[in-house]
RNA sequence: GGCGGUAUAGCUCAGGGGUUAGAGCACUCGGCUCAUAACCGAGGUGUCCCUGGUUCGAAUCCAGGUACCGCCA
C-alpha cells in the first residue's frame, strides 16, 4: 500500500564546497532510499537546501571583504550543482536565506514562544571589540588558567582537557582579529528542552527501528537536557519576528533553530511551487507518512531531541501548520546516521586542506563509481577510510567486473547473433531459478533498502549479478549459437530478462548506468528521473534556484517484469570506464600537492 | 573531564557462551574464452585490541585498560 515518504537530508553549510565525507553522510543514502521508493511507487518527497547563516559564514564574509550573502550565494551554487551532478534527486533542495523559510522559521518561533516553550535569559556574553560582532567560545583563545597552555580556547583547553568559560581565559583574545572581546549583558531566547523530556522518553524508547547506538545516545542525554540558547547576538540571521525587535539589527534567530525548520519550509516551498499549497500537509500532518532523516553522526541529537521537541512544540501549529483541527506535524521515523570518513587515514579539514571536493571527483570521474564506492565501503556502521587504492580496486573489480561484464557480455551475443531480443522456448529448471532468484530480488533488495541496510542492499543485488554471471557461464549460449539456436535465444532471453530486471534494482544505487542501460536495451522513457535546476518565485519580483526533478513520469517500477521479444539490441557501450591503476599515485601526487 | 560508540582475515564488513570463526574483494591454483584480460570453480588466510573475572567452556557476558570516533563544546 502506497505511503507518503519523507526523505530529509542535512542541510549543508554553504561556507565552501563540500566533500564526499558529506556526500557519504547525507547524500548518496537519502538519494538511495528516495529512489527506491519512488521506484516502488510512494510519493516521494526529498527535501534539504543549504544552511547559510551563523558565525562561520560572516568570518568568511568578513575575511574576504564582502557580504554573507555574497559568500552564501556563491557556495550554496557551488553545493547544488556538485549534488546535481552526483545525481540527488531532490524534490526541492533550497536556501535558507528565502522569504518562505524566514516565515516559516518566525511561525514556528512566535508559536513555541506563544506556548511557553520559548524563555528569555540574561547571559554575559562576548563581543569583537572591533565589529561589535557577537564571539562563539571557540572564537576566543587565551592562556588556560589550570596548565598555563596560551592556546587554550574559549570553551576547553585542548592541552590538560578542562572545559572553560570564555571569562575563564586569562589575556583572552578573538582568534578573528587577535583583539581582547569585550564582555557583558545580553538576554536570549532560549528553547525549553526540558520540558520535553517526559514526552521524548517514551517516544525515543518506542524508536524500535533506530540503531541502538542512536537510541542509547538520545536517551542519554534526554535526562540532562538543559535550556539551550536559539538567538545570538549577529546581524546575519532570521530576524526575531517581536515589535520590539523590528528595525534592530543586533540580535537574529540562531542558525541551528533556523534549519532545522528547513525540512517544514521546503516542504512548504515544493507545494507552493507544485501548484498545489497543501500538498506539504500530505507529508507532514500524515500519520501514514514515513520520515527518514538522514545525516552524519555529528548531527543526531538535534534530529533525535531538538528537532523532535521543535515539533511537539508546534503541535498542529500557527498559522503555516493551520492550528486546532490540523493534524499534528509528524515527527521523525527513521533516523539515517552514518559515521564519518576519513581520507587516506585523515580526518577531513578545510583549514588544514585535507579534503576531496565532490566536484572535484565528478570533474575526473563519474558519478555512479562514486556512489558505488560511498554505498559498498562507505561508513554506514563505523568510521571507514577513504583510499584511491580502493576506490580504484571497487571500480575495475566489483562494478566493472561482475555488473559491468554481464551487461557486456550479455548484450554483446544477443547483438551479434540475433540483433534483437530473442525469442525464448521453454525454460528449463536452471532458466526458471536465475529469473526467479532476480525475481525475488525485489523483495529482498527493496526490505533491506527501506531499512535502511544499504550496504547489505547493494551487496545482495551484486551477488545476483554475480548469479546471472555463473548461470552464463553454465549454459555457454556462445556455443550453441550455432549447433541449438532455438536453446541459445532462450538462454539469452532470460539473461537480458535478467539484466533488465538487476538495471531496476541497482537503479537507487547507480541511477546514471541504469538509466544509459534501459535505452541501450531499446526501452522508451526515463527510467528514474535525474535532478535539473529550476527557479522559485520569492514572491517580491525576484526568484532563488532550486534543484527538482520531474520523477513522477519516470517509468521504472519495482516489480519483476518480462522482456518483449523483438527489441533491436545495438552493440553494447560499456557502461563504466575501468580505471587505470596509475590513477591512484596520480591523485595521492595531488593531494600532496593541495593538502598541507 | 563527563557521556556514548567502535575495535573480527591485506581491505570492506557479517556473526556471536559450545565441535576446525564467516562473506565479498585481494592472493594462489585450475577451467573457460561470449564479454571492458572480463567470466567460472577450488584453496590458504586470523593471538576475533589488551588484562582480569564469571563459566565445564569466552571472540561472544562482566570489569578495568588502550586506541580511534562523536557529543557535551
Amino acid at each position: 500500500m502506497p505511503h507518503p515518504i519523507l526523505i530529509a537530508p542535512a542541510w549543508p553549510y554553504a561556507q565552501g564546497p563540500r566533500h564526499i565525507g558529506h556526500a557519504a553522510g547525507f547524500g548518496v543514502p537519502a538519494d538511495i532510499l528516495a529512489r527506491y521508493h519512488r521506484l516502488a511507487g510512494h510519493p516521494v518527497l526529498m527535501v534539504s537546501g543549504t544552511d547559510e547563516h551563523g558565525t562561520p559564514i560572516t568570518v568568511a564574509a568578513d575575511r574576504e571583504g564582502i557580504t554573507p550573502k555574497a559568500i552564501a550565494d556563491r557556495y550554496s551554487r557551488v553545493i547544488a550543482d556538485d549534488l546535481r551532478r552526483l545525481g540527488m534527486s531532490y524534490d526541492c533542495f533550497t536556501r535558507t536565506t528565502t522569504p518562505n523559510h524566514q516565515q516559516v522559521v518566525q511561525d514556528v518561533f512566535r508559536t513555541l514562544l506563544d506556548r511557553g516553550f520559548i524563555t528569555r535569559r540574561t547571559t554575559l556574553g562576548a563581543f569583537s571589540a572591533s565589529t561589535g560582532q557577537t564571539l562563539p567560545d571557540r572564537y576566543i583563545e587565551g592562556i588556560c588558567p589550570h596548565c598555563g597552555h596560551p592556546g587554550a580556547r574559549g570553551d576547553q583547553c585542548e592541552t590538560c582537557g578542562r572545559q572553560l568559560d570564555p571569562t575563564d581565559l586569562i589575556e583572552p583574545r578573538s582568534r578573528i582579529d587577535g583583539q581582547p572581546p569585550v564582555f557583558r549583558d545580553t538576554e536570549h531566547f532560549f528553547l525549553d528542552l526540558p520540558r520535553f523530556a517526559g514526552r521524548l522518553r517514551p517516544w525515543i524508547e518506542a524508536q524500535t527501528r533506530w540503531r541502538a547506538n542512536v537510541r542509547s545516545f538520545s536517551l542519554n542525554l534526554v535526562d540532562e537536557l538543559q535550556p539551550r540558547a536559539i538567538t545570538r547576538d549577529i546581524e546575519w540571521g532570521v530576524p526575531i519576528p517581536l515589535p520590539e525587535f523590528e528595525g534592530r539589527s543586533d540580535k537574529r534567530i540562531y542558525v541551528w533553530f533556523d534549519a532545522v525548520i528547513g525540512y517544514l519550509s521546503a516542504s512548504v516551498e515544493w507545494a507552493a511551487a507544485s501548484g498545489d499549497p497543501e500538498a506539504w500537509r500530505g507529508f507532514w500532518q500524515n500519520p501514514d507518512a514515513r520520515h527518514y532523516y538522514v545525516m552524519a553522526k555529528d548531527n543526531i541529537v538535534f534530529h533525535t531531541i531538538i528537532w523532535p521537541s521543535m515539533l511537539l512544540g508546534y503541535g498542529s501549529g500557527g498559522r503555516v501548520g493551520g492550528g486546532a483541527g490540523r493534524p499534528p506535524l509528524e515527527l521523525p521515523d527513521d533516523i539515517v546516521s552514518s559515521e564519518f570518513l576519513t581520507m587516506e587515514s585523515r580526518k577531513f579539514s578545510s583549514s588544514r586542506g585535507v579534503g576531496l571536493y565532490v566536484g572535484d571527483v565528478l570533474d575526473r570521474y563519474d558519478p555512479d563509481p562514486l556512489r558505488y564506492y560511498l554505498c559498498a565501503a562507505g561508513p554506514e556502521s563505523q568510521d571507514t577510510d577513504f583510499t584511491w587504492a580502493e576506490f580504484v580496486r571497487r571500480t575495475n573489480d566489483e562494478l566493472v567486473a561482475t555488473w559491468g561484464n554481464l551487461v557486456s557480455r550479455t548484450v554483446s551475443l544477443a547483438h551479434r547473433h540475433f540483433g534483437q531480443v530473442p525469442p525464448r522456448g521453454e525454460p528449463t529448471a536452471a532458466d526458471r531459478v536465475v529469473e526467479a532468484a532476480v525475481a525475488a530480488g525485489y523483495e529482498r533488495v527493496g526490505d533491506l533498502i527501506a531499512a535502511a541496510h544499504l550496504k547489505a542492499a547493494l551487496t545482495e543485488a551484486m551477488a545476483l549479478a554475480a548469479q546471472v554471471n555463473q548461470y552464463l557461464g553454465e549454459q555457454e549460449p556462445w556455443r550453441l549459437a550455432a549447433s541449438d539456436r532455438p536453446r541459445a535465444a532462450t538462454i539469452l532471453n532470460v539473461a537480458l530478462t535478467c539484466v533488465d530486471n538487476l538495471k531496476v534494482l541497482l537503479a537507487p544505487f547507480l541511477p546514471f548506468s541504469s538509466e544509459a542501460l534501459h535505452q541501450q536495451l531499446g526501452h522508451a522513457g526515463v527510467l528514474t528521473g535525474q535532478p535539473r535546476f529550476a527557479e522559485h518565485a520569492d514572491g517580491d519580483g525576484r526568484g532563488h534556484a532550486v534543484l527538482t526533478g520531474d520523477y513522477a513520469a519516470a517509468v521504472g517500477s519495482w516489480a519483476w517484469h518480462p522482456l518483449a521479444a523483438g527489441q533491436p539490441i545495438a552493440a553494447p557501450r560499456p557502461l563504466f570506464r575501468k580505471l587505470d591503476p596509475a590513477v591512484v599515485d596520480q591523485e595521492l601526487e595531488r593531494m600532496a600537492a593541495t593538502g598541507s
